[in-house]
RNA sequence: GGGGGCUUAGCUCAGUUGGUUUAGAGCAUCUGCCUUACAAGCAGAGGGUCGGAGGUUCGACUCCUUCAGCCCCCA
C-alpha cells in the first residue's frame, strides 16, 4: 500500500463528509435508554458568509458534540438560519432597486415573494460552507426562523405577552433609521468618533438687549428647539432663567429653563433643548414639559412644521442653510473642531436620528428578574464567568424593548385595529370579519424571534420534553444582550426552565494588529480558502490551539501552519507504523507480552494525559485541552514511544515484533479517537486505514477512551525520567562537542543503582556504538562529562575534545547549580522558614540542597582535572 | 462618568486554591543533521525576574493597595 509522504487533506475531507451524512451518523431521535447531550446553533443570518468567528464558534460546538457522542451520549446538534430582518431586507431592497423595481410599488405580498426567492436562492450559502468544516450537525432538524412552525410559536409568544399586559404600545424616543425607515434597538447603534464641528449661536432674549450663546453639533435642530437650559448653579445665567429668547428663523418664544443636567464646563455652559430630536433633550423635555415639535420625515428630510425655505430638504442640507443663515444674521459666534461620537445604525449605514414614533415595546422590569437568579445561583453558568458582570449590569439597568420594526420581512405583529372602532385586537388568528380590520405593517425585532430559539426549534412536545433544557451554547460576546440574555428570559418565561446549562463565550478573532476582522477593512481570510490551502482539520486545530477562554485572538491565514503541521505529524505517525504492519503481524493475544517500561510509561503518560484533559474540558477550556494532545501526540508518543519501539520492530525475535506493534496501533488508536472532536477528519481516515472496518463503522461513533487511574506509574514515568535525562545529556554532548551524528561514540554511566536492561534502547537513541554502566568507572582521560542525579555520564573523545569548550560546559552548569543552591540556601537559613513552613516544602527543600551540594563539588572535581 | 478585561522570552500566549518551576509552550533565532515515518522533520542551544511602586506573608508571577499604559462595553 502506498501511502503519500505528506498528508493530502482535500479529497480525504470531501470523502468522509459525504459518508458520514450518507450513514446519518449525526441524527439524534429522542431515545429514553440514553441521556441527551443537545446544542443549538446560534443560527447564522441567511445574508452571512463563513467567517473565522463562524469557524471558531462552531469548531468549539463540534469538539464538544463529538466528544459527548463518543462518550455515549445521545448528542443533538440542532442547526439553522435566521431571517435576519433587517440585513436581508435591505440586500432584497438594493437588489431590486439594481433592477428599476421599486420596493413600495409592488407591495408587500410581491416583495416578500422576492425575499423568499432570494432565501431560497442564497441563504443556504452559509450552511453549505459549514459543512466544509466538517461540523456534526443533525441536519434533518434544520431550522429556519421563518418556517412556518417557527413562525407561529413567534407570534403565539406576541399574544401571549400581550395577554399578559407585558407588550403595549407608544409614542417613544426611538432609534431612528433613516435609511431603512425603521426604529431599531439600542444594541443595532453603533457610535463612531468622528471630527465634527461645535457651532455657537447667539440667541437674542425676549425685551433684553443681551444674548445668549450655545454650542451645537447639530444645528438643523435648532428648528426643533423650545427651550434653551442652563445649569440652575451657574452665576453666569442665573439673572435670565425664566426670561425667554427669540428663536431665530423659527421666530418662536422658548423659555430659559435651569437643569441639573447642564454640564456648566460643556460649551458656553448653555445649551439648546430639542425634545423631539435628541435623548437627554427628550428626558429635560418631559421633566419640565415642554413642547415636542417633531422637524423631520421618516427618511430625516425636513417636515412642514419648519419654514417653507427649509422643507424637504435632507438634515445635513438643512445643516448648511441654517449656519449660513446664521451667519448672515451675524448670529454664528464662532465654529469649533469637535470630535464627537455619532451613532450609526449597523445595517442601514447611516447616522441614527433619535425620532419620536409610535412603537410596541415589551416591558422588562418584571420579566427579566428570573433571568437573574439563574445566573446568580449558577443554574446556568457562563464560561468565562466574568461575562456575568456585564450580564448583570445591563439587566438591573433595563429599559423597555422596542420590538417592532417598520419592515416587511418578519413576522407581522398579530394586532388588527377595528376600522371604524379603532378597538385593537391580537391573537395568532385573524379576526373573523377582517373587512373590518386592519392589520398591523409593523414587523417584530429579530431578536423578538430568535429569543425563542432554544426550545423553538423543536417540533414536538415529546421532543421538547427529552432535548430541552439544553446543555450548552457557544457565542461571541457581542451578542450576550441581543440574545443570550434574551434567551434565557424567554426560555424561562415560556417554558419556566432555563434555556442551557452552559454558556461558553468565544473570542473575537483579529488579525495580527488586533484590528477586528471586518469586511470593509479586508482583513479577514475566507475560511474556504484557508481550507482549501491547509485543510479544514488544520484550520480547527489551529483556531482551536489559538483561541484561550476569554481571550481575543490574532489569526492570520499563516498560523494554520500549527494545525497543518501536527495533521502531518500524526499522518506520518500512522504511515510508519502502517508501513511496519506489511512486514510485521499483529495479533491481539499478544498485547500483553514482552511489556517493558516504556510500555507502562505510555500507558501511564496516556492516561495521566485523559486525566488532564476530561478535566480541561470540564472548565471549557478547549485551548488548553488542544495543547494537552499536542504535547502528548508530539513529545510522548512520536518523540519517544515509537522511537522506542524502532529497536523492537526492527528486532529477530517475531513474537516480540507483533506485541510490540500491536501495543502501539492500539496505542495510536486511542490517540486517533482523543485527537477526533478536533481534527474529524484525518484521524477517521487513519482510524480506517490501520484496520479494515465495516462500511457504515466510522470513529466518530466509536467509544472514547476512558480514564484509568490504575494505569498511572510512578515508577515507569520516573524510570523513563532518568532514561530521558541521560539521553539527553549523551546528545547534548554530541552537540556541544560537534560530533557528527554518523560518528559513533563510546558512553561510560558511573552510577551504582542503573541497570543494564535499558542499554539498547539508549544505544539506538545516542547512535552510540556502547554503553558501560559501572558504579566504579573512573572518568578515561580526554572525556567529555555530565553530572545527573546518580549517575555521572562519560564520553571519551580521544583527539576530538576541545577543552575549552568543554570546560565552558561545566561552568555553564556549575553556575546552574550554584543559582539554585543560592536560593535554597536563603531559604533554609530563615529560621522563620524553617519553623513555619510546612514540613515537607522544608524537606524538599533540604534534599534539593544536598543533591546540588552533591552535583557542584561532582562537576569541580571534573573541572579540577580538566586544567 | 459607570462596568469589564489586559500588561510574563523578539512575537503570540500558558502558568488551576501562594511553596516539587532554578518561571513554561508554540513561532522566530543560532548550531548540527536529508539518521530508511515525517525538512510541514530530527537533535542541541541561547533568550524573560513576570508593566512600575508599595504592602500582606516564613515565602508572591500568583493575594491587597496604588500608579502607568493598552483594549472592550454601557452612558
Amino acid at each position: 500500500m502506498e501511502i503519500a509522504k505528506t498528508y493530502n487533506p482535500t479529497a480525504v475531507e470531501d470523502k468522509w463528509y459525504q459518508n458520514w451524512i450518507e450513514n446519518n451518523l449525526f441524527q439524534a431521535e429522542v431515545d429514553s435508554s440514553k441521556k441527551p447531550y443537545t446544542i443549538v446553533i446560534p443560527p447564522p443570518n441567511i445574508t452571512g458568509m463563513l467567517t473565522m468567528g463562524h469557524v471558531l464558534n462552531n469548531t468549539i460546538q463540534d469538539v464538544f458534540i463529538r466528544t459527548k457522542r463518543m462518550e455515549g451520549f445521545n448528542a443533538c446538534w440542532v442547526p439553522g438560519t435566521d431571517h435576519a430582518s433587517i440585513a436581508t431586507e435591505t440586500k432584497v431592497f438594493n437588489f431590486l432597486k439594481d433592477q428599476g423595481i421599486d420596493k413600495f410599488k409592488i407591495g408587500r405580498e410581491e416583495f416578500l415573494k422576492h425575499c423568499q426567492s432570494w432565501k431560497e436562492k442564497y441563504g443556504g450559502i452559509i450552511i453549505q460552507q459549514l459543512k466544509k468544516l466538517g461540523v456534526s450537525c443533525d441536519w434533518s432538524r434544520e431550522r429556519f426562523t421563518m418556517d412556518s412552525e417557527y413562525y407561529h410559536e413567534v407570534i403565539k409568544a406576541f399574544v401571549e405577552l400581550y395577554n399578559q399586559g407585558n407588550i403595549y404600545r407608544g409614542y417613544r424616543m426611538v432609534n431612528w433609521c433613516p435609511a431603512t425607515k425603521s426604529a431599531i434597538s439600542d444594541e443595532e447603534v453603533l457610535f463612531r468618533v468622528q471630527s465634527g464641528k461645535l457651532y455657537f449661536f447667539s440667541y437674542p432674549i425676549e425685551g433684553e438687549n443681551e444674548f445668549i450663546t450655545i454650542a451645537t453639533t447639530r444645528p438643523e435642530t435648532m428648528l426643533g428647539d423650545t427651550a434653551v437650559a442652563v445649569n440652575p448653579n451657574d452665576d453666569r445665567f442665573k439673572h435670565l432663567v425664566g426670561k425667554n429668547v427669540l428663536l431665530p428663523i423659527a421666530d418662536r418664544l422658548i423659555p430659559i429653563i435651569a437643569d441639573e443636567y447642564v454640564d456648566s464646563n460643556f460649551g458656553t455652559g448653555a445649551v439648546k433643548i430639542t425634545p423631539a430630536h435628541d435623548v437627554n433633550d427628550n428626558v429635560i423635555g418631559l421633566r419640565h414639559n415642554l413642547e415636542f415639535i417633531n422637524i423631520f420625515n421618516e427618511d430625516a428630510t425636513t417636515n412642514n412644521n419648519v419654514p417653507l425655505e427649509f422643507r424637504g430638504l435632507d438634515r445635513f442640507e438643512v445643516r448648511k442653510k441654517i449656519v449660513a443663515r446664521f451667519e448672515e444674521f451675524g448670529l454664528l459666534v464662532k465654529v469649533e473642531d469637535y470630535q464627537n461620537r455619532v451613532g450609526y445604525s449597523e445595517r442601514g449605514g447611516v447616522p441614527i436620528e433619535p425620532y419620536l414614533s409610535e412603537q410596541w415595546f415589551m416591558k422588562m422590569d418584571v420579566i427579566v428578574k428570573p433571568a437573574i437568579e439563574v445566573v446568580q445561583n449558577g443554574s446556568v453558568k457562563f464560561h468565562p464567568a466574568h461575562w456575568s458582570k456585564t450580564y448583570f449590569n445591563w439587566l438591573m439597568n433595563i429599559k423597555d424593548w422596542c420590538i417592532s420594526r417598520q419592515l416587511w420581512w418578519g413576522h407581522r405583529i398579530p394586532v388588527w385595529y377595528h376600522k371604524e372602532t379603532k378597538e385593537i385586537y391580537c391573537d395568532v388568528t385573524p379576526p373573523k370579519d377582517l373587512e373590518n380590520w386592519k392589520q398591523e405593517e409593523d414587523v417584530l425585532d429579530t431578536w423578538a424571534s430568535s429569543w425563542l430559539w432554544a426550545h423553538g426549534v423543536f417540533k414536538t412536545e415529546e421532543e421538547k420534553k427529552y432535548f430541552y433544557p439544553t446543555d450548552l451554547l457557544v457565542t461571541a460576546p457581542d451578542i450576550l444582550f441581543f440574545w443570550v440574555a434574551r434567551m434565557i428570559i424567554a426560555g424561562l418565561h415560556f417554558e419556566k426552565e432555563i434555556p442551557f446549562k452552559d454558556v461558553y463565550f468565544t473570542s473575537v478573532i483579529r488579525d495580527m494588529q488586533g484590528r477586528k476582522m471586518s469586511k470593509s477593512l479586508g482583513n479577514s481570510p475566507d475560511p474556504l480558502d484557508v481550507i482549501a490551502e491547509y485543510g479544514a482539520d488544520a484550520l480547527r486545530f489551529t483556531i482551536i490551539y489559538l483561541a484561550p477562554l476569554g481571550q481575543d485572538v490574532l489569526f492570520s491565514s499563516d498560523k494554520c501552519e500549527i494545525g497543518r503541521n501536527f495533521a502531518n505529524k500524526i499522518w506520518n505517525a500512522g504511515r510508519f507504523l502502517l508501513m511496519n504492519a506489511e512486514k510485521i503481524n499483529t495479533n491481539d493475544e499478544l498485547i500483553d507480552k514482552h511489556r517493558d517500561f516504556i510500555d507502562d510509561w505510555i500507558d501511564s503518560r496516556f492516561n495521566s494525559t485523559m486525566k488532564e484533559l476530561n478535566k480541561a474540558m470540564e472548565n471549557f477550556e478547549l485551548n488548553n485541552c488542544s495543547k494537552i494532545i499536542y504535547s502528548f501526540v508530539w513529545n510522548d508518543f512520536c518523540d519517544w514511544y515509537i522511537e522506542l519501539n524502532k529497536n523492537k520492530f526492527y528486532s529477530d525475535n517475531e513474537e516480540l515484533k507483533s506485541a510490540a506493534l500491536t501495543r502501539t496501533l492500539k496505542m495510536f488508536e486511542n490517540l486517533l479517537k482523543i485527537v477526533h472532536p478536533f481534527m474529524p477528519f484525518i484521524t477517521e481516515e487513519l482510524w480506517n486505514l490501520i484496520e479494515s472496518r465495516k462500511s457504515n463503522e466510522s470513529i466518530s461513533t466509536s467509544f472514547y477512551p476512558k480514564y484509568d487511574e490504575a494505569k498511572i506509574n510512578a515508577e515507569a514515568e520516573n524510570e523513563m525520567e532518568i532514561f530521558q535525562e541521560i539521553t539527553t545529556a549523551i546528545r547534548n554532548i554530541r552537540g556541544e562537542m560537534n560530533i557528527a551524528p554518523s560518528k559513533s561514540i563510546k558512553v561510560f554511566l558511573k552510577s551504582d543503582n542503573l541497570s543494564n536492561k535499558n542499554i539498547d534502547f539508549l544505544k539506538k537513541l545516542t547512535r552510540a556504538e556502547e554503553i558501560v554502566i559501572d558504579g566504579k568507572i573512573q572518568k578515561p582521560k580526554a572525556s567529555a562529562s555530565a553530572v545527573l542525579k546518580n549517575c555521572e555520564v562519560y564520553v571519551p573523545l580521544e583527539g576530538l575534545i576541545d577543552l575549552e569548550i568543554e570546560r565552558a560546559r561545566l561552568m555553564k552548569e556549575v553556575a546552574r547549580f550554584e543559582n539554585g543552591l543560592n536560593g535554597i540556601n536563603k531559604k533554609l537559613s530563615n529560621e522563620n522558614f524553617v519553623n513555619n513552613a510546612p514540613k515537607d516544602i522544608v524537606e524538599k527543600e533540604m534534599l534539593k540542597q544536598k543533591d546540588c551540594l552533591e552535583n557542584l563539588e561532582k562537576i569541580k572535581e571534573i573541572l579540577q582535572e580538566l586544567s
